[in-house]
DNA sequence: TGAGCGATCATCT
DNA sequence: GATGATCGCTCAG
């Protein structure tokens, strides 16, 4: 249920001071950037898939906090993937973002991920390549491991979520449930969600 | 369009 | 020393 919550959330990030030559005139930016959250990945404590598998560790510490902490992980020598704390306090269990819709600072995402301005007519396969994936909006939104051990709307840098137009939530009838992306243990626990009818899920 | 693979390093065994 | 909650490029079909 939580996981669902979150799904209907829009994550927004205040990324790092960001220039664009395009859209700044000598004035360095700070641009705040986010999506609505559209794909997801539950991690339990006593769940072989979890880095909180074999208990607390330097790493994952963050993951054993009070909820609405941000435990953010490097993996594979180049990308960070961010997580929601959700479980009370003492229990390692989070919610992996993996896929945002953008709704704003596209233009911030964009060159983050891109290394460009955004183009007048962006083709639709690169806007979706913004964020469908864990490290793709990680990239895009500018949330590396100075994200990780803050919570939720906390001020610089900060993170936050909020609902997304909340008389128009989409139906759990929307929302598809299956078994988690790129794990060797606990392949069949089906503890991802998904947003059906959106393009930017990583994979269906 | 999909399979295969290299990049690259923190973390854990 | 091995592995990984990934991504993007290349190549074959």
């Amino acid at each position: 249920m939580i996981t669902v919550a979150v799904m209907h959330s829009v994550l927004n990030a205040t990324g790092d001071t960001f220039t664009s030559p395009r859209y700044v005139s000598g004035n360095p930016l700070i641009v705040r950037a986010g999506g609505l959250i559209v794909e997801t990945e539950a991690y339990a404590e006593r769940d072989e898939a979890s880095h909180t598998f074999r208990g607390r560790t330097a790493r994952n510490g963050v993951m054993f906090g009070p909820g609405g902490g941000l435990y953010v992980y490097f993996t594979y020598g180049m990308h960070y993937c961010l997580n929601i704390t959700v479980g009370a306090e003492g229990r390692g269990e989070a919610i992996l973002i993996r896929a945002i819709e953008p709704t704003a600072g596209i233009a911030a995402m964009w060159q983050r991920r891109y290394g460009e301005p955004l183009p007048d007519a962006p083709p639709h396969k690169r806007l979706v390549g913004l964020t469908n994936g864990p490290a793709k909006l990680t990239q895009a939104l500018g949330v590396d491991l100075s994200f990780n051990g803050r919570m939720l709307g906390e001020a610089h840098r900060d993170l936050t979520t909020q609902l997304y137009q909340p008389d128009k939530l989409p139906n759990t009838s929307d929302i598809v449930q299956t078994t988690r992306v790129g794990i060797s243990r606990a392949v069949d626990a089906p503890w991802r969600w998904y947003v059906k009818d959106s393009s930017w899920v990583s994979k269906r």
